[in-house]
DNA sequence: ATAAAAAGTTAGATGAACCTAATATTTTAA
DNA sequence: TTAAAATATTAGGTTCATCTAACTTTTTAT
């Protein structure tokens, strides 16, 4: 294991990549909050250990032995979320950045605990996917609320988890994964859209939210 | 907060100075394992911090301020502890190693709800007092299971806690904290003691042992 | 096709946290 | 009371993780 902060660059390197698979060291300065050249030698250091992908000018990708290690730190991230809900009573809004601390925690036997008394998960609390402890992962084709057809009915699977305000604003709109919603209305000025949903309410989001939730139909 | 090593500064400045007050940068280099030079300049850091008193050449002590941040750290470690053995049912031998991380955990969401689910608990899972959310905390005056006399019954209110093996070495005697004993003999030749126990066996423990075993009468 | 913009690199500096080697001060023991 | 031992300090160096400024390469737009 590297350093918390060759951790945290690994994980934001599996993250980015699971658009294009390639990531541009722009991406990762942005993403973590540093400049260009701090990027550009820590991927000197993560090639020579092996855990990047690196030729100058090229953008960076993880190898299998850094796809393990971010998938490592992926499920003691979300293993973690779940059991601050679920155990510990916190709210979803609340957990993600706890979870940030407690992904660098090293102890299998924590670990193995948590995943026991939660009887090994296979969804953090925002839908996301816990990899298995092989560093297996189910990937499922997400479709986002702003792509679904008006009339259509779908289950919500999945929601952005790192922006608390946005959570906070899904629990005064009383959304949670696994409630039924159907597309009442979508506006073409604005992308806005109205629910039909379970509590009977009809419920309006801005596109800014329906972009930010995942639906299976 | 200061960083994670300064934490283990000032916790460990704590620790040494139970006994007299005063620190030697020297027994402080041993107990984190570096060298005189980084202990000196270290301190030089936290006095411009106002964490420690220091003086060149004079021992060091923490100030209020250092103190505080101390207690609230020996907070979360000792609420850690309690919380691994009592909601995630660990071992008291394992879980020293883990609050040593836990410790340094920047959310005080996390340990209002460990202190919840445990109702304010006064006492970790090795007997030590855990400090009030206000820095409070109840210094027992403690008696060593060696310096008791022949024939005496007491009550375990602490051990020490920070080797596994010891502990693992207690499990297999049977010995709890809350456990009556009676000092069935105590031997000259190698200050061995043997115990009357609740179990009706007979323990025989070595001096090493039994002086990590703190004792009410 | 060239100029401008974007992306990436190199050089050199900084602060944190450590180190070794040399030196100074204080304590202890002969 | 002086020498030895213990303790502390200074000087100077290393690695990690960051930065700014200057430069190079690649991409994009006119
Ligand atoms: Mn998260
Ligand atoms: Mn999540
Ligand atoms: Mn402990
Ligand atoms: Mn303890």
């Amino acid at each position: 294991m590297g350093s918390l902060t060759e951790e945290n660059y690994i994980k934001s390197i599996y993250a980015l990549s699971q658009a294009t698979g390639e990531v541009y060291l722009s991406e990762l300065a942005k993403k973590l909050d540093v400049k260009l050249p701090s990027v550009n030698s820590m991927m000197k250091r993560l090639a020579t250990k092996k855990l990047v992908a690196y030729a100058p000018y090229k953008g960076i990708r993880l190898t299998e032995k850094g796809k393990k290690e971010a998938l490592a730190i992926i499920r003691k991230h979300r293993l973690a979320e779940l059991f601050l809900v679920k155990v510990m009573g916190l709210g979803w809004e609340e957990v993600h950045d706890i979870a940030e601390q407690l992904e660098h925690v090293n102890s299998s036997r924590f670990y193995e605990r948590i995943d026991e008394l939660l009887n090994s998960p296979k969804f953090d609390p925002h839908g996301e996917p816990i990899p298995d402890s092989n560093g297996k992962i189910h990937t499922q084709k997400r479709t986002s609320l702003i792509d679904l057809a008006e009339g259509l009915t779908a289950t919500i699977t999945a929601v952005a988890e790192d922006e608390k305000l946005f959570l906070d604003h899904l629990n005064t709109k009383g959304l949670q994964i696994g409630d039924a919603v159907t597309i009442k209305k979508r506006e073409l000025f604005d992308g806005s859209i109205t629910l039909q949903h379970k509590s009977k309410k009809e419920i309006l989001l801005t596109h800014q939210v329906a972009e930010r939730i995942w639906v299976e139909v």
